[in-house]
DNA sequence: ATATATGGCTAAAACGATTTAGTTTGTATC
DNA sequence: GATACAAACTAAATCGTTTTAGCCATATAT
């Protein structure tokens, strides 16, 4: 049994290929088409099944109805939740989403920016890789609208973002830490190559010193992008062994670290609060449950995710694009303190 | 700047449009084009940073090289994990996967497949709903290869599946928790709709009955599917309420379930394994982390997607379809229990 | 000298839609 | 009775590829 086409149709209703698909694209009426042949036609449709063929609409039409989605790692909590909310706006806006991951591989974000170029998708939402500026400036080269979630580009802010005041979020956390009494503050976040890191970063550094708080680089701990599981583990596990001398809480600027944090505290068994104070930046499920529950700055995803999604769709429908924004959104939405019981 | 096609390099090149395909097909040397021609081609392409433009080709050629993947939910680390084996083994066959969620919606799942099928991807790997063998057949009719995976259609054994043995996994669980001297062993489960739960179910109900273990339905918690969150945590917290008189150990048939169920018993401050004992299908970060550890029976979530994207390969190499595959593959992978501290 | 091969390419159909510009028939207008 | 207009369609171009069949030289075989 084949796929029936618009001319099977055709040939069976005994009409024009070219009547088909007005009735099928709701502009019978527009076309004048009479009332009985628009009803012969749908049930013809329906009877065969017929499902159009969407390479074939979206080669003459040059609109795909879909947008592309690189996340960094969709089996990451914070990636797939996000994902999971840009479909379900996408869908509202009926657009369908593709996503694939680039593990932060500059190489493999290539390809897949590539593959999605090729399949002729509308619209991107990128978390980009360090170097991939270039890139994203040829799909708006080819006015095809981007826009960044998560991360940004502070010396192409052309290219739209949408992401969480960084800066403000770990000042926040910071200044709560110093707050509730610590001083000897370390910090656990993953190699700053990219901006929304810096900003965290000197989040930090900019409250210790309004605090007077002076920097002891040794309780900065940098785990390498490409470190695995066990390297960043053994990284974070040499950190918390200063615990009660050098450092007397510890803040964890990302979901991920945050989690490998917990199991290596669970591993040396430290008191917290009391011998150490624990903070990470972004939730998970693990905050929640662990005992005690971890404080956490919360990021709003759905917001991330809705607001990405707006401008997207704001571009798309005026393809003007450059010009009829001149100046593109680069949008900083705030986080959340929760305060639990690590701190 | 317009994206660049195959006969914007013709007309650069100062050949046919035929010639171009040859070359960036690699049929170059088949069709006998000239050593000259081709490099000057190639190297046309190359400046003009041509894109194949997969419309046009799958249009054409009727192959899409991608795959269409259905799971429940992408955000369910469960899925996200499998979606992640699978789209880095797909690469391997040198295909793309797309993947959606149906949040084990009936209209949902269909308007997927629909969605997929508009899309021409090549074959299927979908995690149905109950009724959606029917639609799957369609499928299979048309002669678009589809492997099940983590639940099946017992009366529909012509759709490849791949799963584990849960019959077997829960039936492991049951008895080491019985071994362990538990013998008011209380259940948590989704209903039962598909068979796959049913042999989770049945697992249990045969264990206890080779033990002579009374069944008391007042410890077997079924909570419907379109329970949210607090209803679930509800019906869980109720159950809990039995413990030390009428439960002493408590099976969670699903991840989703037994991250629910740790929150419950964090809220009541059970005491396990004293109090308590707890074992879940399916593990997850938060097993691992919580205090005490908690035992799971554990999922190949690897094998799983491997082998499901082995077979689905299989089948497209061999367009043959039905006739070459008389039998269809029905694989059940075997389940691990690991023992931890909650039990 | 004619037929046959081969090397090196190209023309054109096809895939399944959308869309513009007609065509045909019937009716109203002057 | 010619002209205009509307109603109800249809023909054909088009999107960007792939692929089959064929063209035109030149070389080789008979």
């Amino acid at each position: 049994m084949k796929k029936v086409s618009i001319s099977d149709i055709a040939r069976k209703a005994g009409v024009s290929v070219s009547t088909v698909s007005f009735v099928m694209n709701d502009k019978a009426v527009k076309m004048r088409i009479s009332r009985e042949v628009i009803e012969k036609v749908e049930n013809v449709a329906r009877e065969m099944g017929y499902r159009p063929n969407q390479l074939a609409r979206g080669l003459r039409t040059g609109k795909t109805k879909t947008i592309g989605l690189i996340v960094e790692n969709i089996s990451n909590a914070f990636f797939a939740t996000l994902a999971k909310t840009i479909e379900d706006e996408a869908k509202k806006y009926d657009y369908k989403v593709v996503y694939c991951s680039t593990d932060n591989d500059e190489v493999k974000a290539r390809e897949l920016i590539n593959m999605l170029s090729q399949r002729q998708v509308d619209g991107y939402i990128i978390t980009p890789t360090p170097l991939l500026a270039d890139e994203i400036k040829k799909l708006q080269a080819e006015s095809k609208p981007v826009v960044l979630i998560d991360r940004y580009f502070p010396e192409h802010l052309e290219i739209p973002a949408v992401l969480v005041d960084n800066f403000e979020g770990v000042a926040k956390g910071t200044e709560y830490l110093i707050r509730k009494g610590n001083r000897k503050i370390a910090l656990v976040t993953i190699e700053a190559d990219m901006a929304h890191m810096k900003d965290r970063l000197a989040g930090y550094y900019d409250v210790l010193g309004k605090h007077d708080i002076p920097v002891d680089e040794k309780r900065v701990k940098i785990v390498p992008y490409h470190a695995d599981r066990e390297m960043a583990l053994g990284m974070i596990a040499e950190l918390l062994d200063g615990t009660g001398k050098d450092i007397d809480a510890v803040f964890f600027l990302t979901n991920y670290l945050g989690v490998l944090g917990i199991e290596a505290i669970k591993k040396k068994q430290l008191k917290i609060p009391d011998e150490l104070a624990v903070l990470c930046f972004d939730d998970n499920d693990v905050f929640r449950l662990f005992t005690p529950t971890i404080s956490v700055i919360r990021q709003p995803i759905e917001s991330i995710g809705q607001k990405a999604m707006y401008v997207l769709i704001e571009r798309l429908k005026h393809p003007g694009g450059t010009e009829s924004y001149p100046a593109a959104e680069q949008l900083q939405l705030e986080t959340e303190l929760i305060a639990r019981e690590s701190i």
